[in-house]
RNA sequence: GGAGAGAUGGCAGAGUGGUCGAUUGCGGCGGUCUUGAAAACCGUUGACUGUUAAAGGUCCGGGGGUUCGAAUCCCUCUCUCUCCGCCA
């Protein structure tokens, strides 16, 4: 959510930005405004009315203990008025304020000056590749294909057990689930993170502290009958430990890693890219995050973009990063860099990390803040990523490392795997 | 699922109609003392809004009501805890 006194003086720059998002009601930002305007003025007239009754039962205390009872009485009726305009007032007031609420969590955030215009895929910028493509044999198989050959991942079985999208791993698949959690939750650890467990449900409140809620409902499964909604990512229970908190300035960074399975609906996306585990709606995720100074946030998402990069380099996955174009970014992100690994026999690039600064987006609605060196509150900045999403990488890793012998595990997974090879 | 208790400042915990944004303790911060630290002692210490700064306003789980005046009384919702039952 974005801060009011922040659009009401910058308010050009704020069009300006939004329209780098393709944001579609630039028209919001003056109704804000203007709402604002009305919220100020009404509660000016609220504070003054409330100081004068306020003023007057006092007085009328003291009135009643030195036993003036008839001046007490007089005052009495002159309240009266007061009584009545601010209860007037004040359900002004809330209505104004809940429609000013409703305008301002319509409005995404600010992309950041470095972010591309743009609308499509397409258009995101291609900041580094790394690492060659392999070259495969004719005969190279699709990791759907590899899996079924090695037995690895059961796709029907989880059809039958709970529905598309919820694949089993068995034998050797199963283990190299663990091996990567543990790999990754691992490095996370030596890069300074601490490991925390979190819970797979959350409440509305969380939903809406990082931005999930309202409008992407549909993305999260909803367990009714208790209010809870599935999380589609580890941000979600982890950014909220941080809601309704105010840091020490030396606590910054914060930094905290964990490993969730995400849930996501993934209402409408049906077609060939879906094959495999090109895209579930449950799948293992290390997440990392970062509670940031704002000074220093962007140089944090650097730290965080060459973590993930570092991980991809260390299993040997040829891969690239964009960054994303105002169009194609998250609702909440100020900037966010993907990074995909390529996919040998699919042909095809494969996201598999997400990495975003969101500034004050979040922390706002969390009321997240830090003492800063004036000893005032300030709201903090908020950033995460994933390291790693684990299915398309165990997409990678299958196709591009296949040989007659069957399939190389890489060097630095073979202590956690305790197997070298899948065949 | 049944029964009961509770929700107050970072934490613990007072406060049953006015001078209460709130006693006190712990914690935090500053100081005295000390070579340094601990202890002891002294001082200080909520958030939001608003203003150049003040003043002022709001907040004792949320919402509503009674009253000139509510942390305190009434209604309602939510959440938490304890015991019993069931269960990993």
């Amino acid at each position: 959510m974005l801060q009011v006194s922040y659009i009401r003086d910058n308010r050009e720059q704020v069009l300006e930005r939004l329209a780098v998002k393709n944001f579609k009601q630039p028209e919001l930002v003056s109704e804000v405004i203007e709402l604002d305007d009305k919220r100020r003025s009404t509660q000016t007239t609220l504070d003054n009315t409330s100081a004068e009754a306020n003023a007057a039962a006092k007085q009328i205390g003291e009135l009643m203990r030195t036993g003036k009872k008839e001046d007490a009485e007089a005052l009495k009726v002159k309240t009266s008025v007061w009584k009545e305009d601010i209860k007037r007032l004040n359900e002004q007031l809330n209505a104004i304020e809940e429609e000013l609420q409703q305008k301002l969590v319509l409005l995404p955030n600010l992309p950041h000056s470095s972010v591309p215009k743009g609308l499509t895929p397409e258009e995101n910028e291609v900041v580094l590749e790394n690492g060659a493509k392999p070259a495969l044999p004719e005969n190279a198989l699709p990791h759907w294909e590899l899996a079924a050959k090695y037995n690895l991942i059961d796709f029907e079985l989880g059809v039958k057990i709970t529905g598309a999208g919820f694949p089993v791993y068995k034998n050797k698949g199963a283990k190299l689930q663990r091996a990567l959690i543990n790999y990754f939750i691992d490095e996370a650890e030596k890069a300074g993170y601490s490991e925390v467990s979190v819970p797979l449900m959350v409440n509305e409140a969380s939903g809406f502290g990082t931005g999930q809620l309202p409008d992407k409902e549909g993305q999260m499964y909803f367990v009714g009958e208790d209010k809870l909604y599935l999380i589609p990512t580890a941000e979600v229970p982890v950014t909220n430990i941080y809601r309704d908190v105010i840091l020490k300035g030396e606590d910054l960074p914060v930094k905290n890693c964990g490993h969730t399975p995400c849930f996501r609906r993934e209402a409408g996306s049906y077609g060939a890219h879906v094959r495999g585990l090109n895209r579930l709606h449950q799948f293992d995720k290390v997440e990392i995050v970062q509670i940031a100074h704002p000074d220093k946030s962007y140089e944090v998402l650097e730290q965080m973009s060459l973590h993930v990069q570092g991980l991809l380099q260390k299993l040997g996955l040829p891969y690239r990063v964009l960054r994303l174009c105002g169009g194609d970014m998250g609702f909440a992100s100020a900037l966010t860099y993907d990074m995909e690994t390529w996919s040998a026999a699919q042909q095809r690039w494969l996201e598999v990390s997400s990495v975003s600064n969101f500034e004050t987006f979040q922390s706002n609605r969390l009321k997240l803040r830090f003492r800063n060196a004036e000893g005032k509150t300030q709201l903090a900045h908020t950033l995460n990523g994933s390291a790693l999403a684990l299915p398309r990488i165990v997409a990678t890793l299958l196709e591009n490392n296949q040989t007659d012998k069957g399939i190389k595990i890489p060097d630095a997974l073979v202590p956690y795997t305790r197997f070298e090879w899948i065949d």
